[in-house]
DNA sequence: AAATTGACGGGTG
DNA sequence: CCACCCGCCAATT
């Protein structure tokens, strides 16, 4: 595995419950500030396998995108039992909910 | 080995 | 607000 993808498995498994991060947010904090698809690819395929808290990824809107239908509900369910709110429009309150680490 | 593929993002108009 | 374009790059075909 590049390290790119290894950076971006163990930001993604350092989501805490109840927050949520963007691809591009993701990417950046990665190396790579336009890497936001690699981020998509790496969720769309290593998820299952490393465990990854996938439903903690939402798009820089807030929006919740995923093709499958059935995915998109379970995310929002998830999102909402962790305790994070969700605007009107069907977007998470990424305000109160978008998370930040530490940078150190 | 070359082409395609993505749960995207930001800039532009 | 919407539509469009282009960058990004590992994995998959």
């Amino acid at each position: 595995m590049q390290p790119y993808t290894q950076r971006v498995v163990e930001i993604i498994k350092s989501i805490p419950e109840g927050q949520v991060m963007t691809y591009g947010q993701i990417a950046e904090l990665a190396g790579s500030r336009r890497g936001a698809r690699q981020v998509v690819r790496i969720l769309h395929s290593l998820s299952a396998a490393y465990g990854l808290p996938w439903h903690r990824v939402v798009n820089a809107k807030g929006e919740i995108v995923i093709k499958d239908e059935e995915s998109r509900y379970v995310q929002q369910l998830y999102l909402q039992r962790e305790g994070v709110t969700f605007a009107g429009n069907g977007r998470v309150d990424l305000e109160s909910c978008r998370y930040i680490p530490d940078r150190s």
